[in-house]
DNA sequence: GCATAATGTAAAGTATGCAATACATTAATT
DNA sequence: AATTAATGTATTGCATACTTTACATTATGC
Protein backbone atom coordinates (compact mmCIF):
# COMPACT_ATOMS: atom_id res chain seq x y z
CA UNK A 1 0.00 0.00 0.00
CA UNK A 2 2.81 2.34 -0.55
CA UNK A 3 2.82 5.25 -2.87
CA UNK A 4 6.29 5.49 -3.72
CA UNK A 5 7.45 4.79 -7.01
CA UNK A 6 10.68 4.61 -9.01
CA UNK A 7 12.44 4.95 -12.04
CA UNK A 8 15.91 2.66 -11.26
CA UNK A 9 15.85 0.69 -14.23
CA UNK A 10 14.79 3.29 -16.25
CA UNK A 11 17.50 5.44 -15.28
CA UNK A 12 20.32 2.53 -15.17
CA UNK A 13 19.78 2.50 -19.10
CA UNK A 14 19.65 5.86 -19.37
CA UNK A 15 23.37 6.06 -17.87
CA UNK A 16 24.75 3.84 -20.15
CA UNK A 17 23.30 0.35 -19.18
CA UNK A 18 24.60 0.74 -15.66
CA UNK A 19 24.53 -2.78 -14.08
CA UNK A 20 23.01 -3.56 -11.03
CA UNK A 21 26.04 -4.44 -9.51
CA UNK A 22 27.64 -1.40 -10.76
CA UNK A 23 24.46 1.04 -8.98
CA UNK A 24 24.82 -1.39 -6.39
CA UNK A 25 28.66 -0.10 -5.56
CA UNK A 26 27.79 3.23 -5.94
CA UNK A 27 25.21 3.29 -4.24
CA UNK A 28 26.80 1.21 -1.28
CA UNK A 29 24.39 -1.29 -0.83
CA UNK A 30 23.65 -4.75 -1.96
CA UNK A 31 22.28 -6.21 -5.27
CA UNK A 32 19.89 -7.60 -4.02
CA UNK A 33 18.52 -4.49 -2.50
CA UNK A 34 18.66 -3.05 -6.51
CA UNK A 35 16.89 -6.08 -7.47
CA UNK A 36 14.05 -5.62 -4.96
CA UNK A 37 13.86 -2.01 -5.62
CA UNK A 38 13.32 -2.31 -9.41
CA UNK A 39 10.64 -5.18 -8.75
CA UNK A 40 8.87 -2.57 -6.25
CA UNK A 41 9.49 -5.45 -3.00
CA UNK A 42 10.25 -2.86 -1.14
CA UNK A 43 10.73 1.01 -0.43
CA UNK A 44 14.14 2.39 0.64
CA UNK A 45 15.33 4.52 3.29
CA UNK A 46 15.59 8.05 2.76
CA UNK A 47 19.63 7.65 3.16
CA UNK A 48 19.68 4.78 0.45
CA UNK A 49 17.37 7.27 -1.82
CA UNK A 50 20.09 10.09 -1.38
CA UNK A 51 22.54 7.66 -2.48
CA UNK A 52 21.07 6.19 -5.48
CA UNK A 53 19.89 9.60 -7.17
CA UNK A 54 23.65 10.62 -5.89
CA UNK A 55 24.69 7.87 -8.26
CA UNK A 56 22.78 8.92 -11.25
CA UNK A 57 23.75 12.48 -10.29
CA UNK A 58 20.20 13.35 -10.29
CA UNK A 59 17.94 14.94 -7.53
CA UNK A 60 15.59 12.10 -5.05
CA UNK A 61 12.90 13.13 -7.12
CA UNK A 62 13.91 12.10 -10.31
CA UNK A 63 14.11 8.87 -9.32
CA UNK A 64 11.47 8.45 -6.28
CA UNK A 65 8.15 9.78 -6.79
CA UNK A 66 5.13 10.00 -4.13
CA UNK A 67 1.59 9.39 -6.07
CA UNK A 68 -0.54 11.23 -3.69
CA UNK B 1 25.71 7.48 12.31
CA UNK B 2 22.81 8.67 9.71
CA UNK B 3 24.02 11.58 7.46
CA UNK B 4 20.62 12.81 7.41
CA UNK B 5 19.76 15.94 8.67
CA UNK B 6 16.14 18.18 8.78
CA UNK B 7 15.26 21.48 9.03
CA UNK B 8 11.58 20.76 10.17
CA UNK B 9 11.42 22.61 13.59
CA UNK B 10 12.92 25.95 11.45
CA UNK B 11 9.83 25.13 8.64
CA UNK B 12 7.03 24.37 11.84
CA UNK B 13 8.10 28.37 12.80
CA UNK B 14 8.32 30.03 9.97
CA UNK B 15 5.30 28.51 8.57
CA UNK B 16 3.27 30.56 11.35
CA UNK B 17 4.33 28.64 14.04
CA UNK B 18 2.70 25.45 13.45
CA UNK B 19 2.55 23.26 16.15
CA UNK B 20 3.93 19.39 15.85
CA UNK B 21 0.59 18.29 16.81
CA UNK B 22 -0.52 19.91 13.48
CA UNK B 23 1.94 18.95 11.28
CA UNK B 24 1.96 15.46 12.71
CA UNK B 25 -1.69 15.80 11.79
CA UNK B 26 -1.01 16.61 8.12
CA UNK B 27 1.59 14.52 7.41
CA UNK B 28 -0.44 11.55 8.68
CA UNK B 29 1.67 10.25 11.52
CA UNK B 30 1.79 10.85 15.64
CA UNK B 31 3.01 13.82 17.19
CA UNK B 32 5.73 11.65 18.93
CA UNK B 33 6.88 10.95 15.19
CA UNK B 34 7.84 14.81 14.72
CA UNK B 35 9.45 15.43 18.01
CA UNK B 36 11.74 12.10 17.32
CA UNK B 37 12.25 13.37 13.84
CA UNK B 38 13.10 16.98 15.67
CA UNK B 39 15.14 15.41 17.96
CA UNK B 40 17.19 13.52 15.55
CA UNK B 41 16.05 10.74 16.74
CA UNK B 42 15.33 8.73 13.63
CA UNK B 43 15.20 9.40 10.33
CA UNK B 44 11.79 8.81 8.43
CA UNK B 45 11.05 6.44 5.89
CA UNK B 46 10.71 8.12 2.19
CA UNK B 47 6.77 8.38 2.80
CA UNK B 48 7.08 10.03 5.62
CA UNK B 49 9.56 12.37 4.60
CA UNK B 50 7.28 13.40 1.40
CA UNK B 51 4.01 14.08 3.19
CA UNK B 52 6.34 16.35 5.48
CA UNK B 53 7.42 17.92 2.47
CA UNK B 54 3.91 18.36 1.16
CA UNK B 55 2.66 19.65 4.77
CA UNK B 56 5.18 22.55 3.75
CA UNK B 57 4.74 22.76 0.81
CA UNK B 58 8.09 22.64 -0.06
CA UNK B 59 10.38 19.85 -1.65
CA UNK B 60 11.47 16.84 -0.03
CA UNK B 61 15.39 18.12 -0.18
CA UNK B 62 14.14 21.61 1.47
CA UNK B 63 13.28 19.52 4.67
CA UNK B 64 15.90 16.92 4.54
CA UNK B 65 19.09 16.88 3.34
CA UNK B 66 22.00 14.20 3.01
CA UNK B 67 25.60 15.17 4.03
CA UNK B 68 27.56 13.40 1.76
C1' DG C 1 28.20 -26.37 -26.69
C1' DC C 2 30.55 -23.84 -23.15
C1' DA C 3 31.97 -20.00 -20.34
C1' DT C 4 30.85 -15.81 -18.43
C1' DA C 5 28.00 -11.85 -17.22
C1' DA C 6 23.66 -10.14 -15.83
C1' DT C 7 19.52 -10.91 -13.65
C1' DG C 8 16.40 -13.40 -10.67
C1' DT C 9 14.57 -16.24 -6.39
C1' DA C 10 14.64 -17.79 -1.59
C1' DA C 11 15.33 -17.66 3.32
C1' DA C 12 17.07 -16.15 7.77
C1' DG C 13 18.58 -12.55 10.73
C1' DT C 14 19.38 -7.66 12.39
C1' DA C 15 18.11 -3.01 12.83
C1' DT C 16 14.90 0.50 13.06
C1' DG C 17 10.70 3.38 11.68
C1' DC C 18 6.46 4.34 13.70
C1' DA C 19 2.26 3.75 16.35
C1' DA C 20 0.15 3.66 20.72
C1' DT C 21 -0.25 4.73 25.41
C1' DA C 22 0.80 7.08 29.47
C1' DC C 23 2.90 10.47 32.11
C1' DA C 24 5.96 14.75 33.05
C1' DT C 25 7.31 19.49 32.16
C1' DT C 26 7.25 24.00 30.50
C1' DA C 27 5.03 28.18 28.75
C1' DA C 28 1.18 31.31 28.30
C1' DT C 29 -3.23 33.30 29.73
C1' DT C 30 -6.62 34.62 32.84
C1' DA D 1 -2.45 30.25 41.55
C1' DA D 2 -4.93 27.61 38.36
C1' DT D 3 -5.97 26.15 33.76
C1' DT D 4 -4.75 24.95 29.30
C1' DA D 5 -1.67 24.38 25.27
C1' DA D 6 2.66 22.88 23.69
C1' DT D 7 6.52 20.13 24.23
C1' DG D 8 9.17 16.34 26.13
C1' DT D 9 10.27 11.35 28.05
C1' DA D 10 9.61 6.42 28.30
C1' DT D 11 8.07 1.83 26.97
C1' DT D 12 6.09 -1.84 24.28
C1' DG D 13 5.22 -3.94 20.02
C1' DC D 14 4.71 -4.63 15.05
C1' DA D 15 6.13 -4.02 10.33
C1' DT D 16 9.62 -3.73 7.18
C1' DA D 17 14.25 -2.15 5.15
C1' DC D 18 18.47 -4.25 4.28
C1' DT D 19 22.23 -7.64 4.56
C1' DT D 20 24.06 -12.06 3.82
C1' DT D 21 24.47 -16.37 1.64
C1' DA D 22 23.40 -19.55 -1.72
C1' DC D 23 21.43 -21.15 -5.79
C1' DA D 24 18.76 -20.69 -10.41
C1' DT D 25 17.92 -18.60 -14.88
C1' DT D 26 18.70 -16.03 -18.90
C1' DA D 27 21.53 -13.76 -22.35
C1' DT D 28 25.83 -13.12 -25.04
C1' DG D 29 30.28 -14.30 -27.01
C1' DC D 30 33.61 -17.52 -28.53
Amino acid sequence: MTRITNRIRRLRFDHSEMTQEELAQRAGCTRQTIIALEQGKYVPSIELAFKIALAFGVTLEEVFQYEG
